[in-house]
RNA sequence: GCGGAUGUGGUGAAAUUGGUAGACACGCUAGACUUAGGAUCUAGUGCCGAGAGGUGUGCGGGUUCGAGUCCCUCCAUCCGCACCA
C-alpha cells in the first residue's frame, strides 16, 4: 500500500472532530499544561504559510505533553475586532460582523486541514457579545479601581471612598497626579461632579484631556505602541498630536511590577530588553530652582522696557528631574520644554516676541519632524534667570525642543561638561561650560562616563560619582528642595478609539458625569449605525446611532468611543479556560486549576503591546483577587517571520521577449513579477505563464540551453501584489499536512526570520513514503513479531533520546531530522520489527499525526485514535554502550587513554562504560582518574 | 547613538558540559532499475591538489593537549528603541 496522504488525513481528522479527541478536561488527576498560540487577527487575505508556523510548533509540543500524561489546554481562537474590518465596511458597507464572520470560517478551514489539536470547543472570539460582556466587565473593575502606594496593589475605590470621608486625602498615597490636599468635611460638602472628578484622579481607567496621538486618516487615537516613527502601524498615515478627552489605563501604577516580573518569566533577553526600555526607568532626583527676581531686574534693565505687567514671576519655581544630582554644581543653564507652562510667566518682556516665535515654529513641526531634527539645535533664551540652589548663581533659562514636555517634569538642568546634548546645546549658543570633573579634558565632548571624580563642587568636591549622587540627594531633601525619584518612560495607555468595529463601554452620561452600567445590563451590545463613519460635528461613529438602536441606554448619552484592539486581547488567555461561563469571566476554580499559560508561542512583534497589556491586566485581575498569579505566560518563544521568495521573469526591451536567468547578463532587461505557482524550482511554466495574461499570450522566450526558462527570485515579505503568497491549501493539497507540517519545522530554527523556499519539500515528503516501506512492501503488510535486533534498539534509543532532548530543550531544528536518520537506519538494516515500529510510530505522532494515527491502528492493529494516549517510550541508556577496546597514549608529557567507541551521544553513559571496562582499570591500577574527557561515540582522554 | 541577535559548503542547516566540523535534507555528478512514480537503488559531492597531502566555521589576536563553541579587538547583516535629562 503506497502512502495516501490525502485519504488518510481526510479520515483522520474527522475522526478527531468526532471523538472531541483533544478535548481538554477541567478535572484531571493528570498534571496540567497549558499551550497557547497567539490568537490570529482573521484578515481577509486568509492564512499564508507564515502564521501556521508557531501553531505548529506549538501543536507538537502539546502533542508531546499529551503523550507524556499532561492533560494539555490547547486552544485557539480570534481577535475579530480591528481597524481593517471597519474600513472594509467604510468602503463597501457591509457589516463588520458580517465579513469577519466569512474571514473567520475560511481561516477555520484553512487550519482544520493542518491537523492542529485544538480543544475547538473552547473558541473564543473578542467581538462575540457574549465575550465583550467580559471585556467590559473588567473595565467596569479598572474603574473601580486606585491605586495604594502603601499595600502596592489595586484597591477598590470604595476603600478610598472611606478613607476621604473620614480623613480625606492627606493620609493617601496613591498613584495621581492630584497635588490638592482636603479634608472630610471638605469632601462631604463637594458636589457629586466635584468629587466624581477628583475620584477620576485616582481611578486606574479614568478620563482626561490628554495629548494623544491624533491620526486624521484614520480619524482615531492611537497608543504609542500603534505609532511607529510618527507614523501610524497599520496604512502608515502621518499621525499628529492633540489634546483630547479620552479613556485612559493607568499602566504608570505597574511600571516597576512590570520590571521586576520580568525577573520571573521564561522569555528571551529581546523581549525583556524590549520591554525595559519602553518602561525607561530612570532614578535620580526633582529639584526645584527658584527663578530670580533680581537677575530679572538686570534682563529689564538691559531690555529697557517699561512693561511692569511682565515682572511678576518673581518666586516661580521650575522643578527639574535629574539622574545625575551629582553634577549639580556643573549647571551652566536650564531648559524649558517649549509647552511648559511657566514659559509666559517668567519670559521677559524682551524676549517675547523671540520666545513666541520659537514656540509657534515647534508647534508646527509634527512628531516625525521633530524626530527628523535630532542633529539641529534650536533654542530660545527667555531672558529670566534661576538660582543655583547651592551657590545662589544666576543661572540663564532658556527653551528648546530638544526636552519633551511629556517626560519627567518638562524641563532640565543644563549640565554640558556631563550630558552630551547639553553640551552640544551650550557650544552652539556659547553659553560657558564648567568643568567639575577631576583630570577629565572635555573641551571636545561632554563627560558621560558615571566613573571619576567630582571636583569644584562645594561639599561634593573630591567625591567619588556615584558617592556625590547619594551625598547630593541627600542633601537636596535636608534642604527641602527636592527629593530622590524615580521616573518612568511609560506613558499611561489611551484607551479610547473614534471607531465602531471595537467593544462599547459600559458608560453613560448624567450631567456630565460618567456613570456604569449596571452588571445586569452587560453586555452593551454594538447598536447598528447607518454608516461606519464619524458624524459631520466629529463624533465617533456610535454616536450616529439612534437611542432606539443601542439595547440600553440610560443617561443623556452613552459613551460613543469604543475600546482599543487590545482591550478583548489583555484576558484572552483566561477566557479559555472557562469559555462559558455567563456568570464569571473566568471561575476561580479554573483559573486556578488551569494557572499560568505554560508555554506561550507569537511573534515578538508585541513585545511593548499586547504582551505588555496582558501582563498589566493580569497583575490587576491578581490585586483584585480574581486570580491567583500575577504573570501570565511563564515561557515564551517568538518563531520568525516567513518571507516570501518572488520570481522573476526578464523583459527584453522589445517588450515581448523573455529571456532566461543565466543569460541576462549584460542586457537590458526589465525584471517582472511572476506568480510563485508558475514556477517550480525555479523552472518557468512557459504554457501556464502564456494563459496566465493576456500581455503574455504571445510572449517569445530566450530559453537556458536544456530548453528551460530559469527565473530569478528575490526575498521579499508576502504580499499579494509581488505574487509571492504561498498558501497552505496548496501544499497540504499536494503533499499532505503532515509534509507540510514536519517541512515547516525542519526549515531552521524557529525563532529565525527565513525566506520560504519549497525546494526542500520533496525531501520530507519522500521521508514519509520510506517510512512506509518499512511497514508495506507490495501492498502487503511486512511487519514481523520477531525480536528486534540490537542494533535497532540502538537505533531506536538513540532517536527516543534525540527527540526528547530537543523538545524539551525546544529547539525545533533537529528534531525532524532525527526521524529522518531513524528511518534510514532501520531501512539499512531492514527492520520491520513491530516491536520497533510501535514505538516510532509513537515518537512520530507529534509531527505527523494523521500518518501516525494510520499505522498505528491500520498496521499495528491498535484500536483507532489511541496513539495520542499512548504513553511516550522510555529511553534506555544501556541500549546505546558497548565496551570496546582501550589502548594507553602519551601525549605532551601527560599521560592518557584513548579509546575507541562505539556512536553512542551521552558522555556520561560513555564515561561510567568506560570507567568499566577491564582495561581501564588494569591501567588506572584503582586510582581514581584526575581527568577524564569523552568525545561521544570517538575518543576517551583519561589523564592519570 | 543605545539595546538585542546572527555570521559555518552551491543551498536550508547540524554539531549536547570545548572533543573526528558540515549530521539530515535540497541541489549537482556518474551508474542501475522500472507497471514512467513529483519514484526507487548504488557511488560521489567543503575548498586546493592527479596523488600523498594541505587547508577550512566573517577578520585579527588569546586561553587550551584540543576552539564553530570560551575571552579580547574589529567588520558585516538583521531587529527593536531613539533628544527620556
Amino acid at each position: 500500500m503506497e502512502y495516501q496522504f490525502s485519504e488518510i488525513e481526510k479520515k483522520w481528522r474527522q475522526f478527531w472532530a468526532d471523538h472531541k479527541t483533544f478535548k481538554a478536561e477541567d478535572n484531571s488527576s493528570k498534571p496540567k499544561y497549558y499551550v497557547l498560540d497567539m490568537f490570529p487577527y482573521p484578515s481577509g487575505a486568509g492564512l499564508h504559510v507564515g502564521h501556521p508556523l508557531g501553531y505548529i510548533a506549538s501543536d507538537i509540543y502539546a502533542r508531546y505533553k499529551r503523550l507524556r500524561g499532561y492533560n494539555v489546554l490547547h486552544p485557539m481562537g480570534y481577535d475579530s475586532f480591528g481597524l481593517p474590518a471597519e474600513q472594509y465596511a467604510i468602503q463597501t458597507g457591509q457589516h463588520p460582523a458580517l465579513t469577519t464572520e466569512q474571514n473567520i470560517n475560511r481561516y477555520r478551514d484553512q487550519l482544520d486541514k493542518i491537523g492542529f489539536s485544538f480543544d475547538w470547543d473552547r473558541e473564543v472570539r473578542t467581538s462575540d457579545p457574549g465575550y465583550y460582556k467580559w471585556t467590559q466587565w473588567i473595565f467596569k473593575q479598572i474603574f473601580n479601581s486606585w491605586y495604594n502606594l502603601k499595600s502596592d496593589k489595586a484597591e477598590d475605590i470604595s476603600t478610598l471612598i472611606a478613607a476621604f470621608e473620614s480623613n480625606g486625602n492627606a493620609g493617601i498615597t496613591a498613584v495621581t497626579e492630584f497635588a490638592e490636599i482636603f479634608t472630610a468635611d471638605q469632601w462631604k460638602g463637594y458636589s457629586e461632579k466635584e468629587q466624581s472628578d477628583i475620584l477620576m484622579e485616582y481611578r486606574l481607567a479614568y478620563l482626561a484631556d490628554s495629548w494623544v496621538n491624533w491620526c486624521p486618516a484614520l480619524g482615531t487615537v492611537l497608543a504609542n505602541d500603534e505609532v511607529i516613527n510618527g507614523l501610524s502601524e497599520r496604512g502608515g498615515h502621518p499621525v499628529e498630536q492633540k489634546l483630547m478627552r479620552q479613556w485612559s489605563m493607568r499602566i504608570k501604577a505597574y511600571a516597576e511590577r512590570l520590571i521586576t516580573g520580568l525577573d520571573t518569566v521564561d522569555w528571551t533577553d529581546a523581549i525583556k530588553d524590549m520591554q525595559r526600555n519602553w518602561i525607561g526607568k530612570s532614578v535620580g532626583a526633582s529639584v526645584k530652582f527658584v527663578v530670580s527676581s533680581s537677575a530679572e531686574e538686570v534682563a529689564f534693565d538691559s531690555a529697557q522696557s517699561t512693561n511692569n505687567e511682565l515682572r511678576r514671576s518673581s518666586g516661580a519655581e521650575i522643578e527639574v528631574f535629574t539622574t545625575r544630582p551629582d553634577t549639580i554644581f556643573g549647571v551652566s543653564f536650564m531648559v524649558l520644554a517649549p509647552e511648559h507652562p511657566l514659559v509666559n510667566e517668567i519670559t521677559t518682556a524682551e524676549y517675547k516676541d523671540a520666545v513666541e516665535a520659537y514656540k509657534t515654529a515647534a508647534s508646527l513641526k509634527s512628531e516625525r519632524d521633530r524626530q527628523a531634527d535630532v542633529k539641529n539645535i534650536t533654542g530660545q533664551f527667555t531672558g529670566a534667570y534661576a538660582l543655583h540652589p547651592f551657590s545662589g548663581e544666576k543661572i540663564p533659562v532658556w527653551i528648546g525642543d530638544y526636552v519633551l514636555a511629556s517626560y519627567g517634569t518638562g524641563a532640565v538642568m543644563a549640565v554640558p561638561c556631563g550630558d552630551q546634548r547639553d553640551w552640544d546645546f551650550a557650544t552652539h549658543f556659547k553659553i560657558p561650560i564648567k568643568n567639575i570633573f577631576e583630570n577629565v579634558d572635555i573641551s571636545e565632548a561632554a563627560y558621560v562616563e558615571k566613573e571619576g571624580t567630582i571636583a569644584d563642587s562645594d561639599f561634593l568636591s573630591g567625591l567619588p560619582i556615584k558617592q556625590a549622587m547619594t551625598v547630593a540627594i541627600a542633601k537636596i531633601e535636608e534642604l527641602g528642595i527636592g527629593k530622590g525619584k524615580t521616573n518612568y518612560r511609560l506613558r499611561d495607555a489611551i484607551f479610547s478609539r473614534q471607531r465602531y468595529w471595537g467593544e462599547p463601554f459600559p458608560v453613560y452620561y448624567k450631567n456630565d458625569i460618567p456613570y456604569l452600567v449596571d452588571d445586569a445590563h452587560l453586555p452593551i451590545e454594538l447598536p447598528e449605525v447607518d454608516k461606519y463613519l464619524p458624524t459631520e460635528d466629529g463624533e465617533p461613529p456610535l454616536a450616529r446611532a439612534e437611542k432606539s438602536a443601542w439595547k440600553y441606554f440610560e443617561g443623556e448619552r452613552m459613551e460613543y468611543n469604543t475600546m482599543p484592539g487590545w482591550a478583548g486581547s489583555s484576558f484572552y488567555f483566561l477566557r479559555y479556560m472557562d469559555p462559558k461561563n455567563d456568570h464569571e469571566f473566568v471561575s476561580k476554580e479554573k483559573a486556578d486549576y488551569w494557572n499560568q499559560v505554560d508555554l506561550y508561542i507569537g511573534g515578538s512583534e508585541h513585545a511593548t503591546g499586547h504582551l505588555l497589556y496582558s501582563r498589566f491586566w493580569c497583575k490587576f485581575l491578581y490585586d483584585r483577587g480574581y486570580i491567583s498569579f500575577d504573570e501570565p505566560f511563564k515561557k515564551m518563544i517568538n518563531q520568525g517571520m516567513i518571507l516570501g521568495r518572488s520570481s522573476f521573469v526578464y523583459r527584453l526591451e522589445d517588450n515581448k521577449t523573455y529571456i532566461t536567468f543565466s543569460k541576462k547578463e549584460g542586457k537590458q532587461v526589465v525584471p517582472i513579477h511572476v506568480d510563485i505557482s508558475l514556477v517550480d524550482n525555479d523552472k518557468l511554466d512557459i504554457e501556464a505563464f502564456k494563459a496566465w495574461r493576456p500581455e503574455f499570450a504571445n510572449a517569445e522566450f530566450i530559453l537556458e540551453d536544456d530548453g528551460t526558462y530559469i527565473c530569478g527570485s528575490e526575498v521579499e515579505k508576502m504580499s499579494k501584489s509581488k505574487f509571492n503568497v504561498q498558501t497552505p491549501d496548496e501544499l497540504v493539497e499536494r503533499f499532505g499536512a503532515d509534509t507540510l507540517r514536519m517541512y515547516e519545522m525542519f526549515l531552521g530554527p524557529l525563532e529565525q526570520t527565513k525566506p520560504w523556499d519549497t525546494k526542500g519539500i520533496n525531501g520530507v515528503h519522500n521521508f514519509l513514503r520510506k517510512l512506509w516501506r518499512l511497514f508495506y512492501e507490495n501492498g502487503n503488510l511486512i511487519v514481523t513479531d520477531a525480536p528486534a535486533s540490537k542494533e535497532a534498539l540502538k537505533t531506536l534509543h538513540k532517536t527516543i533520546k534525540k527527540v526528547e532532548d530537543d523538545l524539551e530543550r525546544f529547539s525545533f531544528n533537529t528534531n525532524v531530522s532525527n526521524l529522518m536518520i531513524c528511518v534510514n537506519e532501520l531501512t539499512d538494516q531492514k527492520c520491520h520489527s513491530k516491536e520497533i515500529l510501535e514505538q516510532v510510530v509513537i515518537l512520530l505522532a507529534p509531527y505527523a499525526p494523521h500518518a501516525a494515527e494510520e499505522l498505528w491502528s491500520e498496521a499495528l492493529g491498535h484500536p483507532a485514535g489511541t496513539v495520542s494516549t499512548t504513553p511516550f517510550p522510555k529511553f534506555n541508556p544501556e541500549m546505546l554502550v558497548e565496551a570496546n577496546t582501550v589502548y594507553p597514549v602519551s601525549f605532551n608529557g601527560k599521560m592518557r587513554f584513548n579509546a575507541e567507541l562505539p556512536t553512542t551521544f551521552s558522555a556520561k553513559e560513555v564515561e561510567e562504560a568506560v570507567l568499566a571496562m577491564p582495561e581501564a582499570q588494569k591501567w588506572l591500577e584503582g586510582k581514581a582518574p584526575k581527568k577524564l574527557i569523552v568525545v561521544p561515540g570517538r575518543i576517551v582522554n583519561i589523564v592519570v
